[in-house]
DNA sequence: GCTAATGATACCATATTAGTATCTTTTGTC
DNA sequence: GACAAAAGATACTAATATGGTATCATTAGC
C-alpha cells in the first residue's frame, strides 16, 4: 500500500529543486538532476502550473519558477493535486451495509486518527523540507 | 485515494459478522447478508483461512469460524493480509536521488506521522469494533 | 453415493498509474 | 523575418493493481 504515488515523488523533488535554486529551471535541467523520463517530468511540471504551485515562461530562456513561497506550499496539497483528496476511509463507511450505522465505533475511531494524520501532514511544507 | 480496499472492506465485515454470531457460517449466509458476489467471498475467506484468521470445515455442515479471539483481531492485520504493508513513504525516500539524503527532514516528519498513526491504528481490533 | 460445503487455481474486466509521442504556441536571438 | 528553444495541449500506449468470475478438486455428513 503506498500512500505516495511516483507523480507526487517526483513532482515533490521537483519543486524542492526548484525552490532551492530560486530561478527559472528548464524541463531540461529537471530531467538530468532527478533522472524523471522528460516527457513524464513535462507533464508533471505543467500540472503544477496550472495548479499555480508553478509559473511557467515559454520560449527561448523559457522554464519553470515557483509561483508561490516554499513556506506556503504544503505536501499534502501536491498529494491532492495528483492523487486526489486524501481519505482513510473510503467505502468501508458510506454504505450502510455497515452493520452499526451511525454508532457505528469504526468510523469514529478511524475518523480520529485520520484528522491527527492530516493535522500533522498539513503542516509540512516545502520549506521545512529543504531546510533540512 | 482510498485507504480501505473493497477486499479489506468485505473481509472486515464478515469477520465481524462472524464474530458476532459466534459460530460456524457458510459463504451462503455471509453473501445473504452483506451483498457481496459470492465468488469474491469464498477467496476472501480462503485467505483469511490460510492466514490463520478463520478455522474451516469442510463438507456439509462446514463454513468458518474466528480461529482467535476478537479482541485479537486488529484491522491493521486485514489490512495487510489484503493491501500489503502499510507505509506511508512509498519511493520519495528509498531512493538515494531524494537530495538530502540521510539527513532528510521530510523522511523524518513523515515516519513520525506514520508511526503516530500506525499506532492508533494498532489498537483497533474486531472486539472494539462489534461492541459499538 | 449424494449433496453441501471449502480448497486451489486460473482466468477476465476495469481502473489507476506510469510513461510516450506529437503537434501547437510563444519568445528570444541572429 | 527565420530559426531555435522553450512550454501548452492532447492523445495514445503499457504496466500494474483491483475487483470479480468460473471451474474442478477435495472433504465430510447423511
Amino acid at each position: 500500500m503506498k500512500l505516495i504515488t511516483r507523480n507526487t515523488d517526483y513532482a515533490l523533488r521537483a519543486v524542492c529543486y526548484i525552490a532551492q535554486q530560486k530561478k527559472v529551471i528548464t524541463v531540461t535541467e529537471l530531467v538530468n538532476v532527478l533522472g524523471v523520463p522528460r516527457s513524464f517530468m513535462r507533464k508533471i511540471l505543467q500540472k503544477l502550473s496550472k495548479e499555480k504551485i508553478l509559473e511557467s515562461y515559454k520560449g527561448q530562456g523559457g522554464g519553470f519558477r515557483l509561483r508561490i513561497l516554499p513556506k506556503k506550499i504544503f505536501i499534502v496539497q501536491i498529494m491532492r493535486i495528483f492523487q486526489g483528496p486524501v481519505s482513510l476511509n473510503g467505502c468501508f463507511l458510506k454504505k450502510d451495509v455497515c452493520p452499526n450505522k451511525g454508532k457505528c465505533l469504526l468510523r469514529k475511531k478511524i475518523n480520529i486518527i485520520e484528522n491527527n494524520a492530516l493535522m500533522q501532514l498539513r503542516q509540512i511544507n516545502i520549506a521545512s523540507i529543504i531546510k533540512g
